[in-house]
DNA sequence: GCGACAG
DNA sequence: ATCTTGTCGC
């Protein structure tokens, strides 16, 4: 555990933080991990989706046990094993990846997102469900509205309403990536759902291939 | 000290 | 994260 924190310190130094804008990538990579009920068995999937269509191209799976527990603001050390060995059974170089969690939004600015970029040396940037660290004021209701996600003074990601007149994602800068291009992106990748596409189908992959291994 | 706490 | 069906509504 103490381990785990002092690693993180160490790797959170080489976050690579920018606000230059990135040229729109021709695909992203979305990633995300699920668990068997009561056991530490997972899958984790990656799949790579055309930006302009938001159709799949390619899914990556690599099934695993997780080794280390889930602890609030050390979930990389959970499942940054798990990606990385799904992300390298793709065929297709990844070019930017979305993560299930926070990035710079983090206790100490260095989440899932940021590590993973990190780790791959890739841009990244994470989008999450609820509410970690940061305050906000409700964005408007309608599609594309946002607000800053701030803490200690400091914007550290932004609330995406991503549909309108439903709960807004969590949008935060990983590695590499400014949060401006991260909330245009999630709105691009976004086209009927909450969740943006390449996550929403790392998930629906990842769950698919647990039930046929149970 | 107490409560909160990504997935 | 996961345990869990139907149901209301656009």
């Amino acid at each position: 555990m103490q381990d785990a924190e002092r690693l993180q310190d160490e790797l959170r130094q080489r976050v690579v933080r920018t606000s230059a804008p990135i040229a729109l990538p021709r695909t992203v990579t979305g990633l995300d991990v699920t668990y068997e009920t009561g056991s530490d068995r997972a899958v984790a999937a990656a799949v790579v989706v055309d930006v302009a269509s938001l159709a799949v191209a390619e899914v990556a799976i690599h099934r695993g046990l997780a080794d280390f527990p889930y602890v609030p603001g050390l979930l990389a050390f959970r499942e940054v094993p798990l990606l990385v060995a799904a992300v390298e059974k793709l065929a297709t170089p990844p070019a930017l990846l979305v993560c299930d969690g926070y990035g710079l939004a983090h206790p100490k600015r260095f989440g899932l997102a940021s590590h993973l970029g990190v780790v791959l040396d890739l841009p990244s940037y994470g989008v999450a469900k609820t509410a970690f660290v940061g305050a906000f004021t409700p964005p408007a209701e309608a599609r594309g509205s946002h607000a800053d996600l701030t803490d200690d003074g400091e914007v550290i990601g932004s609330v995406v309403r991503t549909q309108t007149a439903v709960k807004p994602v969590f949008v935060s800068a990983g590695h590499r990536i400014g949060l401006a291009d991260c909330i245009s992106l999630t709105l691009r990748l976004s086209g009927r759902y909450r969740i943006p596409e390449p996550t929403r189908q790392a998930d629906i992959e990842s769950r698919k291939i647990l039930r046929e291994w149970q």
